[in-house]
DNA sequence: GCCAACGTTGGC
DNA sequence: GCCAACGTTGGC
């Protein structure tokens, strides 16, 4: 199985980059979505997952591994969320803005854009390497 | 803070 | 099973 390629959202407000950093590794919840839920329960180990700022900052900002696949969400006794624990892999050496990403011919079409409020999505391995290349430019 | 987009809920 | 009303998310 090819390693699969995700794009989690987070409000810096609630839960920003640095403090996974800090953390080392978290586990995901509060989705409350199905197509979002669904795509957490398609994650597997070792896939790579980019970790999107939304609200503030609307930048990708780094990228992290999933450590854990999906289980039952700690948070609620509701049977239908899950949960997966993401680490936090590295830094981007800039963020990639969303501006960015909608200027871009090769990731204009991302669902980040067009759907943009899935909170958890695929991304292709076409899209994940362009985010790395035009973020590890020199800030 | 506003508003558009979209998912969910509930009445019929 | 359809659709209107409502709530939430997220960009600006």
């Amino acid at each position: 199985m090819p390693k699969q390629y995700w794009l989690v959202k987070q409000e810096p407000t609630k839960y920003p980059w640095s403090q996974l950093v800090k953390d080392k590794k978290t586990y995901w919840d509060g989705v409350r979505n199905y197509q979002a839920r669904n795509n957490l329960q398609a994650m597997k180990k070792g896939d790579l997952v980019l970790y999107y700022h939304s609200v503030v900052g609307t930048e990708v900002v780094g990228v992290c591994e999933v450590v854990r696949e999906s289980y039952q969400d700690p948070t609620t006794d509701d049977e239908r969320w899950v949960v997966v624990d993401l680490a936090a892999k590295k830094a981007l050496k800039r963020p990639v803005t969303l501006a960015e990403i909608k200027e871009d011919d090769a990731l204009a079409d991302m669902a980040l854009v067009k759907q943009s409020r899935l909170s958890v999505m695929p991304v292709t391995k076409a899209e994940f390497d362009r985010i790395l290349k035009l973020g590890s430019k020199a800030a």
